[in-house]
Formats: C-alpha cells, sequence, structure tokens
RNA sequence: GGGUCGGUGCCCGAGCGGACAAUGGGAGCAGACUGUAAAUCUGCCGGCUAGCGCCUACGGAGGUUCGAAUCCUUCCCGGCCCA
C-alpha cells in the first residue's frame, strides 16, 4: 500500500497511532516531514540493528512494520548494524561478556535478520550502515567533549541501572556509555526520527540530548509498543522465555501459535502486526466484548493475517483449516503435515524420542504415567476415532504389535498422541 | 593490594557433616475443565532401569571423614568496604 501521497499531518497520525510514544508530538513531525520536503531533502528515519544474533521472532516485525510505513511515505530509511556497539553487550540487562563478533559472523548474522524480515520490509530501498565505521574514528578527546555536557543522572534515569547500583550488583561505565554511543550514529545520518522499542525509549532521549550537543536538531522519538509474548505472563516476547513465534517457523506453527495467545492479546497484536486501521480495531474489540464476535474467531483473522504475512494467503488458509481439523472437529487425516513414523517395527518409547517429542525415556515414561500417551485409530471415511491409553507397561512394546492387539486397527489411520503433539504412523501397510 | 560476603538443578533461592537428586517460588510438562485461550484445580519436573537399584550433579582441583552441597587447602569468578 503506498502512503507517498498522505499529507504529512496524516503521516504523523498514522504513525502516532502505533507508538507507545512519539516525542515531542505528532504534530512536531507533520512539521518535520514538511520542513524536510520543501528544502528538498528526504526526511531520514533511523533504526538500529544488533547484528550479534539471529534469534528473530515476532517482536521484531513490529518496528519493521512502522519503518515499512516510513518507507512507503517516501522517506528515507536508515539501518545502523550495530558492530561497535554490540560489544559493549546487551544494554537491556546483565550480559555475559560475549566473544567478538568477526566481520563475517556479522555479514551472516545481517543476511539472516533480512531474509527473515523482509516479508516485514523492503530491504531493497533501504540503507545499511555500520556504526564501527564513524565510531572507530572518535577520538578520546572527542569522546570527552561530548560526554561533559551529559549528566550521569540522565543514564541513571534508567531504572535497572538504579536497582542494580542499589542491590550492589556491577553496572560498567562502557554500558552508561552505550547510549552515548548510539547518539553519536544519529549526529553521523543526521537522523529526523528515531524507531525502536520503548524499551529502548531512553536511550532515544540520550540521541536526542547528544545531537543538541553536537549542534544539531534533535531527532524525533518513535518508540513502539513491545509485543507482549504468547505465554500471557505479560512479559515482552523473547527468545529466552520461550514465548515467542519465529518468523522462520512453518506456517501451521505460526497459526496454532496465535491461536494459543490469551485473547487479551488479539486487539494489540493486529494493531502491531497488521495494516488495520484504528477504527477497525475499535469495532472488533467492541464487538468481541459484546459477544457478537466469538474470540476465537477473533483470533482466527489474527492468525490467519499474521500467517498470511509470512506464507502467504493460500498457506495461511490451509494452516487454518489443518488447525480445525487437528484440534476442533479432530479429524486427523485431513491434517497433512504432521510428523510421521515410518518404522513400526520401533519400541513405542523410541518412536516417541525420534520424532523429537521427548528427549530421554524418563520423559517419555513421565507423560505415559500421566495419561498423557495415546494411540488413535480413525476409521477411514467415517467420523469414528478411537482413543486407546498407552500406559508404561507399552513403552518398550513395538508399534506394530500395539496396533495389531486393536479391533478396529485393520484399515484404519493410526495416529500416537503423546501429550498435546500428535504424529501419524506409518500409512498404512494394512489392507 | 587488604578485609569481607558470596558462586546451589532452566531461572530465583533455601540448605551449611548423614534421613539430599537437595525445601520453596517461577518457568516447563501432563491431566481435569475448555475455545489446543485465559483462569482454576491436581500431578510431574537430572539420567539409566520392568524393578531392587545404579550413575551424574551443589564454581574448578585436591584433602579430612565410615560419610561432604555442607569442614580444610588452593585456584577461578562476582559483590561490598578499605587502600
Amino acid at each position: 500500500m503506498d502512503l507517498s501521497d498522505l499529507e504529512p499531518a496524516e503521516q504523523a497520525a498514522l504513525v502516532g497511532s502505533r507508538c507507545q510514544q512519539l516525542q515531542p508530538s505528532a504534530q512536531a513531525l507533520a512539521e518535520r516531514v514538511e520542513v524536510a520536503g520543501r528544502d528538498g531533502r528526504r526526511f531520514v528515519a533511523k533504526f538500529g540493528i544488533d547484528p550479534t544474533g539471529a534469534e528473530v521472532h515476532l517482536g521484531h516485525a513490529v518496528p519493521m512494520m512502522l519503518l515499512s510505513r516510513f518507507q512507503r511515505m517516501g522517506h528515507r530509511v536508515v539501518f545502523i548494524v550495530g558492530d561497535v556497539t554490540a560489544k559493549i553487550g546487551d544494554p537491556s540487562g546483565r550480559s555475559d561478556e560475549r566473544p567478538p563478533l568477526s566481520d563475517e559472523d556479522i555479514a551472516r548474522n545481517l543476511a539472516t535478520y533480512r531474509s527473515q524480515v523482509s516479508p516485514f520490509f523492503d530491504f531493497s530501498a533501504a540503507e545499511f550502515r555500520h556504526n564501527g565505521d564513524w565510531l572507530r574514528q572518535v577520538s578520546l578527546p572527542r569522546l570527552i567533549e561530548v560526554t561533559a555536557h551529559v549528566p550521569v543522572s540522565m543514564s541513571l534515569q534508567r531504572e535497572d541501572f538504579r536497582t542494580r547500583l542499589a542491590a550492589g550488583h556491577s553496572l560498567s561505565l562502557a554500558e552508561l556509555l552505550y547510549s552515548v554511543a548510539m547518539a553519536l550514529d544519529s549526529v553521523e545520518v543526521a537522523c529526523d526520527l528515531e524507531v525502536g522499542g520503548i524499551d529502548q525509549f531512553l536511550n532515544m532521549q540520550m540521541c536526542r540530548k547528544v545531537m543538541e550537543i553536537c549542534g544539531q536538531e534533535a531527532e524525533l522519538v518513535a518508540a513502539v509498543p513491545l509485543l507482549e509474548g504468547t505465554d500471557g505472563t505479560g512479559a515482552k516476547m523473547s527468545k529466552s522465555r520461550g514465548n515467542y513465534v519465529p518468523l522462520t517457523a512453518p506456517a501451521t506453527e505460526i497459526f496454532g501459535k496465535l491461536m494459543s495467545v490469551p485473547d487479551r492479546l488479539v486487539v494489540p497484536y493486529l494493531k502491531a502486526l497488521s495494516e488495520w486501521q484504528g477504527t477497525e480495531l475499535e469495532l472488533l474489540g467492541r464487538r468481541v466484548a459484546e459477544g457478537a464476535v466469538h474470540p476465537m474467531d477473533a483470533k482466527k483473522v489474527l492468525a490467519g493475517e499474521v500467517t498470511a504475512a509470512l506464507h502467504g494467503v493460500e498457506a495461511a488458509m490451509r494452516a487454518r483449516e489443518e488447525f480445525v481439523a487437528q484440534f476442533s472437529s479432530r479429524r486427523f487425516a485431513e491434517v497433512e503435515d504432521l510428523p510421521q513414523v515410518d518404522r513400526l517395527d520401533l519400541v513405542l518409547a523410541e518412536a516417541v524420542k525420534s520424532l523429537g517429542f521427548a528427549s530421554s525415556n524418563s520423559e517419555v515414561r513421565r507423560v505415559a504415567e500421566q495419561k498423557g500417551l495415546r494411540l488413535v485409530l480413525e476409521a477411514p471415511g467415517a467420523h469414528g476415532q478411537e482413543q486407546y491409553l498407552l500406559g508404561p507397561d507399552d513403552l518398550r512394546t513395538p508399534l506394530a504389535d500395539l496396533l495389531a492387539s486393536r479391533p478396529g486397527a485393520a484399515g484404519a489411520s493410526a495416529y500416537l498422541k503423546f501429550g498435546r503433539k500428535l504424529a501419524r504412523l506409518s500409512s498404512v501397510q494394512a489392507g
């Protein structure tokens, strides 16, 4: 969707609606866009990328959605690859020392990042800059000159710094300098507006401060909300908490993970990850609240939107059908991409492990003892389905024998349920 | 450099010579309930074993003990205080 003919005020409103904080104001954004246009230069939006890892998930897509809008408004989007700042460590907390990244590492991580995020952003039209290119040139006298005007209290506004100090934990000078280094990036690219997560808000304040110190006009700051994790605990989506949706996941998995998200996240997710308009979001929220729309249906819409963005509409529709087949109507025959066990001579416990459902015999036994292990037989065209509980005693029995001892096994399709995981048993050699 | 406190299972955090695979909380997993939601309740939650049991674990390495996460020595790492 091309946005280039939006008026500055409309642009500002659109951007503002997706931000948790837009500093100093939407109006200031409109004005700045207008001034840039009058001066015949392109408005610069900056976004920093951490090149240390390749754990890209839906949370990372949120700022990209906003940047994509800037791009489609006709502005310049500049990515700052933090090859130097990355060495300071994770600014969001205690970090173990990290091994220095080679140029190849960085290039590879960056390539991974780009390919994973590309459904949400057109990288071909964006600029990439490595901050080492200028940060390595910064002299100590220059650094002192700049930092002389930066009060330490500004860095210490960060709550985690304060709590760490209060708790007697370590806090290095390098960590305090992180935001200053990042600010020098803004100076370098003469940034008009920086996009970042709300967790970067104070860092971005520093950018404004330092730009002023350096005689530039302070950038505007657009802080997007952090995407809450799928676990409903309120924590942000992150790999370490395991409450994330990886962008590389197959369509059915993405769809499924979004379906398992708490209901209250539907609207925030749509807002952060789709092109839905404010009024549409409001309407949906209201209708769900009124009971006119079932929350699960709203969630299917969300899951469909996101899956479609990553895998295309067709794949999304298929994922939806499979989801319904597997979990609502429970007709497993209609579920296509199930893992499969081909060797029926395998003993049950081994089969489960070979599927990757469990990593040790103890774990298999545990689940069996907890009544989580079942054999499911589904007769060919019929709707009938038989479930047989498999106990710890069955673990050493070959699958073929387990099947043979069930009355309806002949001609039926067989499935293995391990907790909520499901696998197909090698199709049907039975006649 | 000196003093001092500390490093425990995925995380936080008890334990401080035997009854410790180690209290408790969180996360995770399973079951009931459901809409594969949330909330709730119940159970599990190092590995191997059908089982008696065995093995591996409390920062690293040694040692004292019949016996150590617990005591000693030493090394590594972190906090705080003093210089």
